[in-house]
DNA sequence: TTGAACATAAACTGTCCAGTTCAGTTTTTT
DNA sequence: AAAAAACTGAACTGGACAGTTTATGTTCAA
């Protein structure tokens, strides 16, 4: 991806960026730029602000980055796939159903109620209007894996004869969703302070119960 | 509510507003400003804007509300009552669960889904940082308000024989959650355009069948 | 019909900030 | 060590925009 406009392509193998440049001090720029995004949001984060955290000259930042926008894009983008890449891992490692559900349900709500995750979920939601194609990217690199793998593994779980589902893709979107109950929009719009990990257990017990009660099959 | 820090209670009885001041225009502003904040968000709105939308000189706008970020507060608290209003109503209204579950999710779901739901969430999330009241002015108002209504209508189902719920505040959590599955996040995002009401349909008899699968009391 | 409150247009102030420029310094390469 | 490339700091530009002021016009109640 972010390779449609790409003319200089300066390092043909490994291009990891694209219209970005690199330079010694690429990284500090990007650390930087996260921490203060992450702190401020979009509109909320000056360049000097970020240059000023990043231990970095303004005209260095924009060596790199041809605009505000694009650095955005670049953090958002790394933080979105960091998100998915530890928050899911794999989901198959048991063949006990309850379990693995419960697992992969705990690691991944408890990034949803993180810091980093409720940060980037507002900046998201509030710039997907500004910026259509954060929006897509954010989805694909996340939610959209989340869904892919939950999607693989309920289908084994058909297969086997473990589980009973008529429509695997809504079952796929349903179980997500459930693990937010009541936690995730509160916790978005500040309304209450991080859950306990005794309270996710909860939340994701109460879940899976749900899930499995209509999707399990029955034994007989 | 807005009731606290009103110091200069003007028209005793029926203060709708407090803090602003009124005026035979002031209508208009709040029409204007509703329409501009709702299409640019709160950033993307200038005064100017506004004031041009609205028909009327930014002094008028002044004179009626100190600043725009009170401006805004008024449109959204007002968008926000506007939305639970309409969205809840009556749910009691059937002694069928499966029915009036059924009825309500709809009505509301149609409202995540308008454009104008989705460009408050998207606002109020994106602001709730900014604004720390805002994010309670909404909560309060728009989910707390569905959550106290489901929570009435599901003890008066555990009362009636027909439901069986150990912790009825987690399953009224969920039930708002099962009938956005797959689709508000991606609306949110405007990564797909509004469902069908078929396709509405799909989701929230998935959602109830899920549910009540859980919570109907077995009958023999 | 007069005057008080309301409204207007337009220019103005002050601030903030993205992005540029450039002369000079440091680092890397050869 | 010399040349090339990367980086710096600080000042500058230009534009956007919230909020104010002023001088003038309109409405309506008494």
């Amino acid at each position: 991806m972010f390779k449609e406009l790409n003319g200089t392509d300066e390092d043909d193998m490994n291009a990891p960026q694209a219209i970005v440049k690199h330079g010694r001090k690429f990284d500090q720029v990007l650390d930087g730029a996260r921490k203060v995004f992450m702190r401020d949001g979009f509109e909320g984060a000056s360049v000097d602000d970020i240059v000023r955290e990043a231990g970095v000259s303004k005209a260095t930042l924009y060596s790199y980055f041809p605009d505000k926008r694009l650095l955005f894009l670049e953090v958002a983008k790394i933080e979105c796939q960091s998100q998915s890449d530890d928050a899911i891992a794999e989901i198959a490692s048991s063949d006990d159903v309850r379990y693995a559900l419960t697992t992969a349900a705990k690691r991944m709500t408890r990034f949803f109620m993180s810091d980093v995750g409720l940060q980037v979920h507002r900046i998201i939601v509030g710039e997907s209007q500004r910026f259509p194609e954060i929006g897509r990217e954010f989805y694909e690199s996340g939610p959209a894996r989340v869904h892919a793998i939950l999607r693989q593994f309920l289908q084994k779980g058909v297969d086997a004869g473990k589980l009973e589902i008529e429509d695997i893709d809504l079952a796929a979107d349903q179980f997500p969703e459930l693990c937010k109950a009541g936690l995730h929009l509160k916790m978005v719009l500040g309304l209450r302070d991080t859950p306990s990990d005794a309270e996710i257990d909860r939340v994701i017990e109460g879940a899976v119960d749900v899930f499995l009660c209509k999707y399990e099959r029955r034994h007989r």
